[in-house]
DNA sequence: TTGTAGGCGTTATCAA
DNA sequence: TTGATAACGCCTACAA
């Protein structure tokens, strides 16, 4: 059978089509009685509005693409998705999630997107733009919102941590922890599009700076390319290990960019019969789930709570209000576990 | 400015509405001059198809639902996510996820889906119905299918892992190391709605007794609740792992129903000053990341290629073809690390 | 509070 | 290969 419209609902409830409209989208001005009757033809013919009529006829989608760079299947990034869904959900959206892996894909996906116009507003996650793409946003037509956006410039609102603030707090730790030398450890940053936690190495550097370590103090080392599969994050560990422990004074205080990277590195030291914090003292960054697995000392952040607050700013520039605070930063704190203590050599 | 529409590339291209909508969808039957004239004039005019009036028009929504039990952001359910997505995106076709946490949310999913009518198909995620909810799916009227669903009942295709083969070969795998009792430890399995990690359970339960595990060499511990939080984890380990140890005889080979949960017992184990493999042997379930930052010794699985399977099967349904194989069973495969070994007291 | 009627931007059928 | 034209199913002034 074919599926019921909207006229065999008017017909059977004995109304108009314009009434059964504006009964089944809760719309103020219909009669109770008249609303009950309606809603009662729609049930038994098991109708419902077709989305894509009304949005045609509206404007408006209902709909609302979430941006990411990079996998979709990191803890970061399933988190957000999970909060953006928990606000849009209930108020009648879906969430579509697109994601891209380089600056190619960027560039495609912002052509083909008013090819797709299929949605409301769009919340980008963790992409460093350069000013042309700031124009593309700007170009859309539609409230966009950022999401741990190194800047705010193209953007309607956005939310971030506060990465330059939890860096320096880490910093501090282990300055006070009596380490003189410390380092900080990174996955391959590409150049083409960044992902954001490019901010943390530069932060690192500045708070390393301020809290008073000179040149020779601080050690930075990045993985030289992308690991792509779990296994060779291993072996891009293993790399880093060895230069760290190559280093003449090999530094004790270690910060990674990401708890998942600094589980590679930590487990590679233990693999060299070093431990922490008996030989050195090493924290991660996201306090996602296996930082509290191997007790890792990390910066805690809530990418779920990040979701939340884009989704409800998006929701806000939907209704054409502001929202409660436009352009956010929220801090990340520190979560004191195991692997960080005193410096070993003493003070 | 309004946006264009396809008359006003009809008109800039001097030709008819109808031609651009071919020459744009590149369908055949339009010569190469005027197809590169409607194109040069859309993209002049910037324009691209409104995706809402095609799908009115045509009936095809070029979405399809992805609908997951439990949080979006666990490993498991973000991967498919993503392997849904790898291929469903170079289609054209969105992927709008969906979650449900419980049977009434479950419930009132069906309820409304076709008010949302927005998809051409769904993929339905680790759940295990009863035969009123197969009913519903065949209500839907579009293809469905189900990934990691205990029964094929209600799907037009299905994919899934082998977990009672899986459980097998762990269960031989400790018996050939000399364990004499062996436990299986698993997270609160919900009455409502089940998660389809029951099958491990029931599949441990076949799989022992196949292996000549009397009744009282087996030990089933599960938790009696379910964890909100991650520091609930621990808790909930904590208590499983006292189960264990008090057992008249404690048994030496644990099987974890997933490496997340193992990872937490594995971890309140160590906390007790036990190793493995020295004073038991441990494996998990799924080859996640955590297992190999632990070096568990775990089934491998990979959800990334369940997701794509399970939209290669929802293309060819598309297209009105049967999928290579209907109804498919992958296995999943030990992968042997550092957390299993010889037992303890000899054989 | 309810009804009428035009329009939203395509696709698809049928001719030409 | 191309062009008219009738759907597609709903929303929204505007009128009653």
């Amino acid at each position: 059978m074919a599926r019921a419209t909207i006229s065999d609902v008017a017909a059977a409830a004995g109304v108009s089509q314009a009434t059964v409209s504006r009964a089944l989208r809760g719309s103020a001005n219909v009669s109770p009685a008249t609303r009950a009757k309606v809603e009662q033809a729609a049930e038994s013919l098991n109708f419902t509005l077709s989305k894509s009529a009304s949005t045609l006829a509206s404007g408006r989608t209902m709909r609302v693409l979430l941006l990411v760079s990079g996998p979709l299947n990191t803890w970061f990034n399933a988190s957000v998705l999970q909060g953006v869904y928990d606000v849009l959900a209930p108020e009648g959206y879906d969430t579509i999630p697109s994601f891209v892996m380089n600056r190619e894909q960027l560039d495609r996906f912002f052509r083909d997107l008013p090819r797709d116009r299929n949605a409301d507003a769009i919340i980008i996650t963790s992409f460093e733009f350069d000013t042309a793409l700031h124009d593309q946003l700007s170009a859309l037509g539609m409230p966009v919102v950022g999401l741990n956006s190194p800047s705010t410039a193209g953007f309607d609102a956005s939310i971030g941590i506060d990465n330059a603030a939890a860096i320096t707090s880490g910093v501090q730790l282990l300055r006070s922890l009596g380490h003189r030398r410390i380092a900080f450890v990174h996955d391959y940053i590409p150049h083409d599009m960044v992902y954001g936690t490019s901010t943390r190495v530069t932060a690192f550097r500045t708070a390393a700076a301020q809290a008073g370590y000179g040149d020779d103090d601080i050690v930075m080392i990045g993985a030289d390319h992308h690991d792509t599969t779990p296994a060779m994050l291993d072996v891009t560990a293993a790399g880093i290990v060895a230069r760290l422990l190559s280093c003449e004074q090999h530094p004790t205080g270690i910060m990674g960019e990401t708890d998942e990277f600094t589980a590679a590195v930590y487990k590679e030291l233990r693999r060299q019969h070093l431990a922490a914090p008996r030989d050195f003292s090493i924290m991660g960054f996201d306090d996602a789930s296996v930082s509290r697995t191997l007790d890792l000392t990390t910066l805690h952040q809530n990418p779920v709570e990040l979701g939340n607050a884009a989704a409800r700013k998006v929701l806000a520039l939907l209704r054409g209000e502001a929202p409660e605070r436009t352009h956010e930063l929220v801090p990340a704190t520190l979560v004191l576990r195991e692997t960080t203590g005193r410096a070993p050599n003493g003070r």
